[in-house]
DNA sequence: CGTCTATTTGAATGTACTCAAAAGCGGTGG
DNA sequence: CCACCGCTTTTGAGTACATTCAAATAGACG
């Protein structure tokens, strides 16, 4: 498909790191840079508000992608920190780099327009499910759509997911 | 950019439509056919649960695109309505024709992908807010971002598209 | 003018949060 | 291997947020 000056060329704007369990890929308020591609491990994207709370935007597992979109886009400060939740290898790509790689090999326009696309579709239905389900509801889709996270994560990070408190999942678990 | 021939195919796999409001341009339960570009007017996806409650997902305004992602990608039976709020005029585009479009002009690659890497973006910001904001913070948000948008739809509307009864919005706008 | 729907208001109820405290669990060091 | 530490989870009481239902008021439209 590449040739191998492409590969090359691929080789070396794509940049490989792992990360310790706990330690920050990325930190709220500083300039978001990167587009990070999960190889394995897991990471979790969340925002910390004024009052402390820790609101979750979304978790990544294998083979997942995984940033601050709006401002990785636009070059703004990251509203969220992004976490390793356990030993975790990434490869990372900067802003600069995707540009350049969209620019030099137009075929990545297609593999990006689809994975945007899906990833859309995903936060739509995340939306609907928000306004229109109970905590109940969607905490028991979230175990059943995300089976792989649900191992990895805790109930706290999952209420923060949901947007509730642990004591109300703990709560609603009871049930 | 394009040649002639190229711009007659453009032609011929769009469709202009128009909607008189109140009409529905897609029903929910059937097929998700179509992704729709709105030229003029307005318009609002929504979907009825069970129990006969609206939530809304979205609303497009001038020169937005608007589809049921989900359905539309995996060309299943649409989880929203889509309903013109005025008398709107829309361009239309197949799933068969978009697909096509993507493979005969893929310049539309770059097009769409950039598209829906926004689209991702303001969705992910949407769902921090539902899941950090209160009620009155993420209404005073909504005025202020969607300025088009507030001149066109109803209160009942906006508490389906916050999640909240139009009853509370009303108690939640007296303050 | 009359009809239909949106909006407001209020009372009663249910859902979710806060705060505090107890219980459980995993990791770490002695 | 056990004891302790820190964090998560659970539990409960009190409070705040949001819904339901019903009814009154206000607006939009033919």
């Amino acid at each position: 498909m590449l040739h191998s000056s492409d590969r090359k060329y691929l080789a070396s704007i794509f940049s490989v790191h792992t990360f310790a369990k706990k330690t920050l890929l990325q930190h709220q308020g500083q300039l978001c840079k990167k587009l990070f591609f999960v190889e394995e491990g897991s990471l979790r994207a969340f925002s910390v508000n004024e009052e402390g709370k820790e609101a979750t935007i979304m978790f990544a597992v294998d083979d997942w992608w995984i940033t601050d979109m709006y401002c990785f886009s636009k070059q703004l400060p990251a509203m969220v920190s992004l976490e390793a939740l356990e030993d975790t290898k990434v490869v990372a790509l900067n802003f600069e780099a995707f540009e350049n790689l969209l620019a030099r090999l137009p075929k990545f326009e297609r593999f990006f327009r689809i994975l945007f696309q899906n990833a859309y579709a995903r936060e739509q239905l995340r939306a609907l499910d928000s306004i229109s389900l109970s905590t109940e509801e969607r905490y028991r889709r979230f175990l059943i759509k995300y089976p792989q996270i649900v191992e990895k994560v805790t109930q706290k990070q999952i209420a923060s997911y949901l947007g509730v408190t642990p004591e109300f999942l703990s709560s609603v678990k009871k049930k």
